[in-house]
DNA sequence: ACTAGACCTGAAGCGTACTCAAGGTTTTAA
DNA sequence: TTAAAACCTTGAGTACGCTTCAGGTCTAGT
């Protein structure tokens, strides 16, 4: 069973074009049917899932080509893909913690606001 | 006392541009020497610390520019205020849960790999 | 007094990741 | 069978947030 792309670009949630953009890119390569019209067989979802994963993590486009020419490749490379997901985990892992640090000074500010309006300073 | 605008800059942690381009934008309102030359009090830090918070969590300029806004009128609009900050508060969370939800991709793609590397499928 | 370095303005340029347009072909449902 | 809807490609356009450039003025250290 395979989808077409505007099937394929609802299950992953994200649109027709970049579907297209993320081919050009070099991070998709799909089979097509004999007219050319593309057709998304369940392990092309599944990539899609991971490269929108990286994607939604922050991870660049040019990082996320790199990866996937590993992938394309044979499978004596995994020590290279285990090191870039490693280190786009650290740097997940880094933006959280400054999220999060944020968040608190946002937090603070709201209430600091909420004080204001019950004890104006005027 | 005030800064410099490079010794603000350094203070914030950001470009000098970045600062020209958020007075631009009317984010900051700063004060002049005598011969034209930015002088950064130390509200203005806190100010531009605020600022830097609301970015780094992903405000986009045009609502800092809002915020920005209100904050310069009077304080009859804290309300208004408390609104804005609320509002990101909970996309930041949104984000935040976004992260660590993809995060566990991530990881789970690691032992998997790292799987693989102990014990080769081929 | 001199000069290197910092500052000023206005405008143009850039990197990233899409997003849309145009003009043509294929599929699909009535 | 036919017409709307979906698909194709190439190339241009857009949104966002800076960042750099050019050409001139000001300041600070010696």
């Amino acid at each position: 069973m395979t989808l077409s792309i505007g099937d394929a670009a609802v299950q992953a949630g994200i649109s027709i074009h970049t579907l297209h953009y993320y081919e050009r890119e070099g991070l998709l390569q799909i089979e097509r049917s004999s007219s050319g019209h593309r057709r998304y067989s369940s392990g092309d979802l599944e990539w899609i899932g991971i490269l929108t994963c990286l994607r939604e993590t922050g991870m660049p486009i040019r990082t996320m080509r790199e990866f996937a020419r590993l992938v394309q490749q044979d499978s004596s490379n995994i020590p290279q893909r285990i090191e870039i997901l490693k280190t786009h985990r650290l740097e997940v892992l880094a933006h959280l913690k400054s999220l999060q640090h944020n968040l608190e000074h946002v937090e603070y500010k709201i209430d600091y606001y909420e004080k204001v309006l019950v004890q104006p300073m005027d």
